[in-house]
DNA sequence: ACATTAAGTGATT
DNA sequence: AATCACTTAATGT
């Protein structure tokens, strides 16, 4: 994980490790933030949860990674905004959030917080963008490619309801998107599963 | 066989 | 693009 033995040495110490299976909820909106989670295997998937319970799927969280988001939230004292799930069967290094200040001495340490930041910021205008200028036809394709990728599995198994859900749009427009996408070859779809058909990107249409 | 859940459809705004 | 009302199909017990 990092390279300066003394900083590897002191993760290994503090750290929980926790493991989880896809599906299981890390957080959800509104929950304290005592630990932050680096990501050893698998993947999160990140949610934005308002008051109502209304869902929208953000981006994810990879190998490597931990989750800036609790990263400036515990600085500020905030609760979570968001909610992560275990999209791929995780293992995570909980680290309590007190040795985010102290561990600052350890200049890898700065650079992987401030790097993690810098890409979370790029990939949250990435999907603004997605969500402010596409058509939800393009969202979706989005979504699932993300899910994709994020599973390594090419088969994705949802249900268009839970789909509907996490980009916060009716479930029939779901389906009626999916069926489009299947007549274009771009997946194909069975009873509570999406198959990813990759390759190119969205090009041309309607 | 029955109940439940997921998906498909058409009409309306 | 959203909402409704309803049908049909798959799946679990």
């Amino acid at each position: 994980m990092f390279v300066d033995p003394k900083l590897q040495q002191e993760l290994e110490r503090v750290a929980v490790l926790r493991k989880l299976p896809a599906g299981a909820e890390l957080m959800r909106a509104g929950d304290a933030i005592t630990h932050i989670p680096i990501v050893r295997k698998g993947s999160l998937r990140i949610l934005a949860q308002d008051a109502e319970g209304r869902e929208r799927f953000l981006y994810h969280i990879m190998p490597g990674e931990t989750c800036a988001l609790s990263l400036t939230c515990c600085a500020s004292k905030r609760t979570s905004s968001v909610m992560a799930v275990v999209e791929e069967d995780v293992e995570l290094w909980m680290v309590p959030i007190q040795y985010l200040e102290t561990w600052m001495d350890f200049p890898e340490w700065r650079r992987y917080v401030n790097d993690t930041q810098a890409q979370r910021f790029n990939e949250l205008l990435e999907t603004i963008e997605v969500i402010a200028f596409n058509k939800l036809d393009e969202q979706l394709w989005n979504y699932l490619l993300k899910r994709v990728q994020a599973t390594g599995e090419p088969i994705l198994r949802v249900t268009h309801q839970e789909i509907a859900n996490e980009l916060d749009s009716p479930r029939e427009v779901i389906t009626r998107l999916l069926h489009q996408l299947q007549a274009r070859g771009r997946v194909s779809i069975g009873r509570g599963t999406v198959d990813v058909k990759m390759g190119a990107g969205m090009a041309a249409g309607s």
